[in-house]
DNA sequence: CCAAAAGTGTTGCTAATACACCCATGT
DNA sequence: ACATGGGTGTATTAGCAACACTTTTGG
């Protein structure tokens, strides 16, 4: 692992990130985790920015794809390997850039930039959604902020700049790919019931699906193992758990499931 | 409209383009278009590189957005404003680059770059793609290119470093898209017989459809206003002319059409 | 024993599919 | 007149939505 991103060792970087990092981009992850029926989503309580949130990004180095330098960056915040990772847009507004804000980040650290700070240039960032087993990642803060932790989607705190709307872009995204990419697999522990696949369902769409057709119409994919074990301990009648069949799994996402929802 | 863009007053810029542009960043459009029942795209014959073709591309000024800067592209290579455009994928990877290409570029037009040329960096570029009416568009080739032609989308000539797959990423995005943007709207004439319609779609979809239903599942939406007119002229017999009609156009896209193909 | 959640089943409707038939046009 | 493509119609089927009943569990 290297250990050259902005992450770790991060003054020197501060000051000549511009001989390392591929000039005015920056990379964004909505990291999404799903726990107690909720959607959540990682983020960072930055310091110096008066208790605003941020996604959890970095920087391109050099030699290094865009799409390894996300990679780097959800390994960092939650500890995690080979994560379910899909760009979804350039957010490229001239406007979206906050001098002042950085400048203010910079002075925090002790830092004062000159005017032609690398960090004070007008920033392009790529955003990335990943998706995560909630029980399995660990988050952790990286240097320029003071807490990780998971948020539910839809009761956010205050956000830096654009995030707000990154986060929008990416449950989009989320939505429209529902069909498309394993996104239930990659967000559900391995053993989980029925409800719970439903709830994740109807939170990505925001609206709710009736119990009988959405298991039915599930089962009807031939994706799912149902176990011989049952969820006990809830207050009423135990639901059974299931598994996702991974060979099936990925022979059915080739076509893309059929219907919408 | 700025003169300051690659596609203009260009060498100058091959000098100080680092002074103007977002560093190691382009546009490149996918520009589709429709006739003669085939999917089109516009590409450039780039001089000094061996008879291969390239997307219309450019770079993004320092104060642009991303977005304009796309725009620009569109209005310098087909002359037309106001253009349906969609953002659709970044090209991230190292080794998309192609340094030896760019300086037999330079080096044809006169320009003997030092190792740190601007065009000699590593670029990531994002792909754009647009829906352009055929009949309106008048392809123009830029400065740095000796043709400007429209080409059969499935039987493509030799393409520029990654420019094979950039096509390819922009048809799966228009495949997806089919049911949430208008895209038939965006690359048919005003006028339209049903089964041009039918063939665009076919295209688009790569397979074919039962010219009946795909009638009367089209006339279902309720988007579309058969005219009282008929194109003659064909060898057989002559079909309805239609037209879109607006308001419902946009209206049903917002919720999607239903059903795929 | 009851409220609440989970398992299972049925019915009716809508929409996609797979066809057949007739009409118009240029050769 | 006929081959070809275009307009219109119908039967069948598959999938979806709406809804009812039974079972299990903790309190």
């Amino acid at each position: 692992m290297k250990n050259s991103h902005v992450t770790q060792d991060t003054d020197p970087l501060l000051y000549d990130g511009h001989k390392r990092y591929h000039p005015g981009l920056s990379v964004d992850c909505v990291i999404f985790g799903f726990h107690d029926n909720q959607l959540k989503v990682l983020l960072l309580k930055m310091s110096h920015t008066d208790q605003r949130w941020a996604l959890p990004g970095g920087f391109v180095l050099k030699d290094e794809d865009v799409e390894s330098a996300a990679h780097h960056v959800l390994q960092s915040r939650t500890g995690l390997d080979n994560i379910f990772l899909r760009q979804f847009y350039l957010f490229g507004e001239v406007e979206r850039s906050d001098r002042e804000l950085n400048r203010k980040m910079l002075q925090g650290r002790g830092v004062d930039p000159h005017e032609d700070h690398w960090l004070l240039q007008r920033f392009i960032t790529i955003g990335y959604y990943a998706l995560v087993d909630f029980t399995k990642a660990l988050p952790r803060p990286d240097e320029l902020s003071d807490a990780c932790d998971w948020w539910d989607f839809h009761n956010l705190p205050p956000l830096m700049m654009d995030h707000a709307r990154i986060l929008q872009k990416a449950l989009e995204a989320l939505r429209q790919q529902l069909n498309r990419e394993p996104i239930g697999y990659n967000l559900l522990p391995e053993k989980f019931t029925m409800p719970e696949l439903q709830k994740l369902y109807e939170t990505i769409l925001g609206k709710t699906l009736d119990r009988r057709n959405f298991q039915r119409k599930m089962l009807a994919y031939g994706i799912l193992e149902r176990l011989n074990e049952r969820r006990s301990g809830g207050a009423h009648k135990a639901p059974y758990l299931y598994r996702f069949d991974l060979a099936s799994y990925h022979k059915a996402l080739e076509e893309g499931f059929s219907g919408g929802w």
